[in-house]
DNA sequence: CGCGTTTGACCGGCGC
DNA sequence: GCGCCGGTCAAACGCG
C-alpha cells in the first residue's frame, strides 16, 4: 500500500488489492486479460483512495462518470454514490463517500484502469476545472 | 434529442 | 430455510 499525505488537507492512498477473486463473473469472462490495463507487472485492479477536504479537482478528474447507485452505509451517517466511467469498454469503478469524521471531506475511491483514452483534459494544460463542473 | 441523474426494486450471498 | 444487507441495474424525468 502506499500513502501519500498531501498537507493542502488532501490525502492520497494507493491501495493495491488483489482481491480480485471471483467477486466480477463479467470480469472474468471477458476477454480484458490484456486491455483492462494491466500495464503494471500483476496488479490489474488497484484500489486509489484520495480523500480532499474540498470537492474540486478530484471530482472533475477529466473522465466521464455516470452515477448507478447511491446507498447508505452503516459508519456513516452519509450516503455513499457509486460512478462508473460512461466509456465503451470502461471497466472503471469509482465509490465517492463523505467522512462521517469531516462533513467537508470526501473520499473518492477507484477501482481499476480506464483502457481507453482520457475523454477530455488529459495532459491539458487545463486549471482543473474552476467552479464550473458540468452541472 | 441525448444522456446524466435519481429512486426503487430485485438478486445473491451469508448468517442465524 | 428464512431473513437481512449490500450491491447493481433499470425506467423515467429533467436539463443542456
Amino acid at each position: 500500500m502506499l500513502i501519500v499525505s498531501l498537507k493542502s488537507g488532501r490525502l492520497i492512498t494507493v491501495v493495491h488489492t488483489p482481491t480480485r477473486k471471483l467477486s466480477r463473473p463479467s470480469w472474468k469472462n471477458e476477454n480484458q486479460s490484456h486491455e483492462t490495463g494491466i500495464s503494471q507487472d500483476g496488479v490489474q485492479d488497484p484500489c486509489i483512495v484520495v480523500q480532499n477536504s474540498a470537492d474540486s479537482e478530484i471530482t472533475g478528474d477529466g473522465f466521464r462518470w455516470r452515477k448507478y447507485g447511491q446507498k447508505v452505509v452503516k459508519g456513516n451517517p452519509y450516503p455513499r454514490s457509486y460512478y462508473r466511467c460512461t466509456s465503451l469498454k470502461c471497466n472503471v469503478r469509482k465509490h465517492v463517500e463523505r467522512a462521517s469524521d469531516d462533513p467537508k471531506a470526501f473520499i473518492t475511491t477507484y477501482e481499476g484502469k480506464h483502457n481507453h483514452d482520457m475523454p477530455i483534459k488529459s495532459t491539458t494544460p487545463v486549471a482543473s476545472e474552476p467552479a464550473s463542473k458540468h452541472k
